[in-house]
RNA sequence: GCCCUGGUAGUGUAGACGGCCUAUCAUGCAGGACUGUCACUCCUGUGACUCGGGUUCAAAUCCCGACCAGGGCGCCA
């Protein structure tokens, strides 16, 4: 590696010291026979400055001629300096350009002139190259190392499930055909199946940090067709308040930790994080029913919550003072094969949706754990049984009762940081229309 | 899948009741002046109407189509 200092790690305190730094060239300031070079690095950003009279020429010439963005590692002396940012300066002894930055820029990484999401993207890697940009990845990982933190503590053990898979798992959405050898497979849209069966072989606890395709020609700022989840699911609950419990704990302890050790990113992004307060509210959904109505907003009972009923009932919960809340016992005839009922009468299921601020960033229930259940709820979806012999397999021979959920992270990033679009959280987004880079 | 809107230099924009557009401004880039910049400043230059068809004496501007993009709904994480 080369020996180098990051701009967060100096200070005036070392004034005199030999110091090395590298990055990329933000900004070039020619005052004649003055230059000022900003060097930006993964922390921030550092001035070297070279007055002509006190550099070699040799240096002064390849300041003078470097491009914005070039790469370079200079060497020299850190100085205090009142009018420096920072109040320091490095003097160099030495540049060296290790890439030269071509010209034309696709965009202005300092960001004085703005560019549009679409030519951000197709130019991402200069997009990140703005801190405020890097640091919503930098929350990111933030985020998923705290929910591996936090579940690995209560003692879930990290899986991977199967990517490619044989046959639709779940119904529903839309899945991605692929070319298997002599077969046709598919990309997985969630872990569902897999980790459920993994219930069967004394697990107790598992998660996955799994990618999910969906091929829903969908088109807004709300939905990808690539995104990362974390999945959830443990045996022996009581119910799903056993789940809810899990998930609020597991929220607040990743907002914490992103709000200790992301502040610099936080600011950057001009946000101000709260941690959520336990518990979150669970509200039934025939309640919500009864709330839209009163809003004036009307909704038959069966019917999923629609978007505009979301964001309404996002905004009667603001009132009532509650950001993060789970809208529980929602009728099964809406949910997914796998849901337990409520009851024997099979009206009200025990599955929930976490909303954050009016929408839904998690979705999960207790699941059907007897075997014969289970197959009269695929018949009743239409479903073919034979299509989930090796899934119901796992139910024959001693299945305890279980449930889990799927939180979308980009979702919560979203909402969290208060970006504008989906795709602001993705490194390389995959939507509809974009499979590149 | 349905609905709405839009495509102008590398980037972001102005112009659109057809002519006064040899297309605005900013930023960038090139050259020049400048020893304390921090969106440095100033001077000179540079570079664009998505594509195809149509209407018209005349199209960046109106019409049709394609492609691309933005947004909403549905679906969901």
């Amino acid at each position: 590696m080369i020996k180098r200092r990051y701009s967060s790690e100096l200070s005036s305190e070392m004034d005199g010291k030999v110091i090395t730094v590298a990055g990329w060239v933000n900004e070039k300031r020619k005052m004649g026979k003055l230059i000022f070079l900003l060097i930006r690095d993964r922390d921030g950003i550092v001035q070297l400055t070279l007055p002509g009279k006190f550099v070699s020429k040799e240096v002064f010439e390849t300041a003078k001629n470097i491009s914005k963005e070039s790469v370079v590692v200079a060497r020299g002396k850190l100085q205090k300096m009142e009018k420096a940012p920072g109040g320091f300066e490095i003097i160099p002894e030495e540049i060296k350009v290790f890439a030269r930055a071509e010209s034309p820029l696709p965009l202005d990484p300092t960001g004085k002139v703005p560019a549009n999401l679409d030519t951000r993207l197709d130019s991402r890697v200069m997009d990140l190259r703005k801190p405020e940009i890097m640091a919503i990845f930098k929350i990111r990982s933030q985020i998923l190392k705290a929910a591996r933190e936090y579940l690995y503590r209560k003692s879930f053990l990290e899986i991977h499930s199967p990517r490619i898979i044989s046959t639709a798992s779940e119904g529903g959405t839309e899945l991605f055909p692929i070319a298997y050898f002599e077969k046709e497979a598919f990309l997985a849209q969630s872990p569902q199946l897999y980790k459920q069966m993994l219930m069967g072989t004394g697990m107790d606890a598992v998660f996955e940090v799994a990618t999910y395709f969906r091929a829903e020609e969908h088109d807004t700022i709300w939905h990808l067709n690539e995104i990362t989840a974390i999945d959830c699911e443990m045996a022996f609950i009581e119910d799903e308040e056993d789940i809810l419990t899990l998930i609020e704990n597991l929220i607040v302890a990743m907002v914490t930790e992103v709000k200790e050790n992301c502040q610099k990113e936080i600011e950057l992004l001009g946000r101000d994080i709260s941690i959520p307060e336990k518990p979150f509210l669970r509200i039934e959904y025939s309640r919500v029913l009864e709330l839209l109505e009163e809003a004036g907003l009307r909704l038959s009972f069966g019917e999923d919550l629609t978007t505009e009923a979301e964001k309404k009932l996002g905004e009667i919960m603001k009132e009532k003072g509650h950001v993060f809340y789970f809208v529980t016992k929602y009728p099964l005839s809406i949910k997914p094969f796998y849901t337990m009922p409520e009851n024997s009468e099979q009206k009200l299921s025990r599955a929930f949706d976490l909303e954050f601020s009016g929408r839904e960033i998690i979705s999960g229930s207790q699941r059907i754990h007897n075997y014969d259940l289970l197959v009269d709820r695929i018949k009743a979806k239409d479903m073919r049984v034979e299509n989930f012999g090796a899934y119901l397999k796992a139910f024959k021979y001693g299945m305890p009762p279980h449930g889990g959920f799927g939180m979308g992270i980009e979702r919560l990033l979203m909402l969290l940081l208060n970006l504008s679009n989906i795709r602001e959280a993705v490194l390389f987004p995959r939507d509809r229309y974009r499979l590149r880079p």
